[in-house]
DNA sequence: ACATTAACTTACTAATAGGTAAGTGTCAAG
DNA sequence: CTTGACACTTACCTATTAGTAAGTTAATGT
């Protein structure tokens, strides 16, 4: 089945989110899904293959986000509510987010996901400034300030939000989420 | 030597950085201080206990910055300044925030360092939001935005630099420091 | 009925991880 | 001169890791 291959990657997803890139292995998965881990190994040879999968499911996660939202004809406000939201809320609070995940893991990571990680941070960083472009056009964000600063602003305060989520309890991120939606509406 | 010890820790605390508590082994640190792997278990029994030191160092560290600032008499504007400017300029591009590297590994840590870690990242949140606090009052910051949120944005801002500069280049970071410190005098 | 393929399992590597027990050299105090 | 502590080394152990080779099973097409 093809959908077994889904299986793997879905949840190895989730166990980067949990515990990172060194920190999963072929055995949480096999146990997990109650099969032997070498039939893992045949799905994904390596586990580099597998990280490369993994990198590519949140491209196209990130370019579907997109899509979704410039097709959608709301405000720009909106739209930033909406990426901003997809970016948090589909995670459990023993979950972060699987780009920061790779990137905290980066040093120990395989070449070729490196290079695969690399691409996905430039890309979500792109996604994130043309929506915040759009949004300052319709001065839903003081014009003054830099683009480039206010996406990785907005990014890390989401992603930020969710590390301390984890060791610190729910309050947090529901705090940043609903202020940044203020700061954003404001001046 | 004492010194050793102190040795150890500095270079766990890089390795940390460099590639997260799961990452980094008893022989990377034995390797390179050219002594045995028993030799650092004679001075750190578990790797556990080698963290629960990690984490009481950063929280020295942390407490350390807080009383430089404090006794300082400058504005309260130079002292956020130069409170960011500690959590980052420290570093280098290989590596990321210490805190923000064991709050990305949380769910692998052992017990007693995982709570060690809340800890120090609710020390961190605390001084960052009386730091925050006082630039408030002196008109630095906009005084209609949420303490919380500055601090953890601010916070999150610096950190997630961090890790973009690790697999985007120094840019990055460079852009956030300074436009975080534009955006701070401005409104 | 036969061959092929996909999706496995069994049974194994080799390397590395954290960890330990027992011994060695050095040096200072009594 | 000896004791004892300190800072190690040697030589191990066990568990876990990624990874592989060879065999099994069930379904599919010819």
């Amino acid at each position: 089945m093809e959908n077994r291959k889904k299986q793997i990657v879905d949840l190895a997803i989730k166990l980067v989110q949990q515990k990172g890139y060194v920190g999963f292995s072929y055995d949480d998965i096999s146990k997990q899904l109650g099969v032997t881990k070498a039939s893992i190994h045949y799905h994904f040879e390596k586990k580099e293959d597998l990280g490369v999968v993994i990198t590519e499911r949140l491209s196209k996660s990130l370019q579907n986000s997109l899509l979704l939202i410039e097709n959608s004809s709301v405000s720009a406000e909106e739209k930033l509510k909406q990426f901003i939201q997809q970016r948090a809320e589909r995670f459990e609070c023993t979950e972060i987010c699987p780009i920061s995940s790779l990137q905290a893991d980066f040093e120990s990571l395989p070449y070729i996901v490196q290079e695969k990680i690399k691409e996905v941070s430039r890309l979500e960083l792109t996604i994130m400034k043309e929506i915040v472009a759009e949004a300052q056009t319709e001065k839903i964000i003081s014009g003054s300030e830099d683009v480039q600063f206010l996406a990785v602003m907005i990014l890390s305060s989401v992603k930020g939000a969710l590390l301390y989520r984890r060791v610190l309890g729910d309050d947090v991120l529901v705090e940043v989420l609903n202020q940044l939606n203020r700061f954003l509406r404001s001046p």
